[in-house]
DNA sequence: GTGTCAAATCAAAATTTGTCAATATGTTTT
DNA sequence: AAAACATATTGACAAATTTTGATTTGACAC
């Protein structure tokens, strides 16, 4: 069980690594199998298999078997869930409990 | 000099920690000054610096001098071109290279 | 069943990232 | 100029992530 940061941190993480991110360019072109992104990446098949791991798990990706062969694409779901939450944890709340409007101005 | 995937990785870094995930909540709350970010964490002051570094590399935050303190911010304009950069990221692209209306279908 | 192929898992090594303590830099005060 | 304070930088170490090769699992074909 992982705590809210460490669940937050997980949806970005598709996108702090190279590999990845040529991973989604490449799915951005549609459904993939993985041995066609083997093929165009400085990879080995385990390194592979590692990468798609982290980017179904932050949600992003989607996979799908088919017989012996997994096919992989964007998630819409997934993806508009990340935009979502990068845009609250940019956008101010004069709510949250570190509000200026409360008492937290830096007194010098 | 950083090629395109790492500059786009950097920008994403920013949500990648927990650490500067709970910084980011903080300035949700408005500008604070860096005294007020360590006194709510359980950090030193010198690894406060190193993630208020990376929050201002990825352009996420803003910084800003005053005398001996430094007050940091959410950058708006930058967290608008997060928010874009993951949603082209995250957005079909049938003109791209890896297009499956080219000829990149699993041949299996 | 056995053999073959795709992908996942595992364990070890390599690399990167984060933390901490010490020191340096820059600003204000006296 | 010297002292005091806030933050940045550095280097050493610890922890997490990524890469690699070997093995395992699961699906299909024979």
């Amino acid at each position: 069980m992982l705590n809210i940061y460490e669940n937050q941190a997980k949806v970005f993480k598709a996108f702090c690594d190279e590999n990845r991110l040529k991973i989604l360019e490449m799915l951005r072109g549609g459904e993939k199998c993985a041995c066609v992104l083997l093929e165009q990446l400085e990879l080995g098949q385990s390194g592979l298999s590692y990468h798609m791991k982290i980017l179904v798990d932050s949600g992003i990706v989607q996979s799908r078997q088919d017989g012996k062969w997994t096919h992989y694409k964007i998630n819409t779901e997934g993806s508009l869930y990340a935009e979502g939450l990068l845009k609250k944890l940019t956008t101010p709340n004069f709510e949250n409990i570190y509000s200026n409007d409360n008492d937290n101005i830096c007194s010098d």
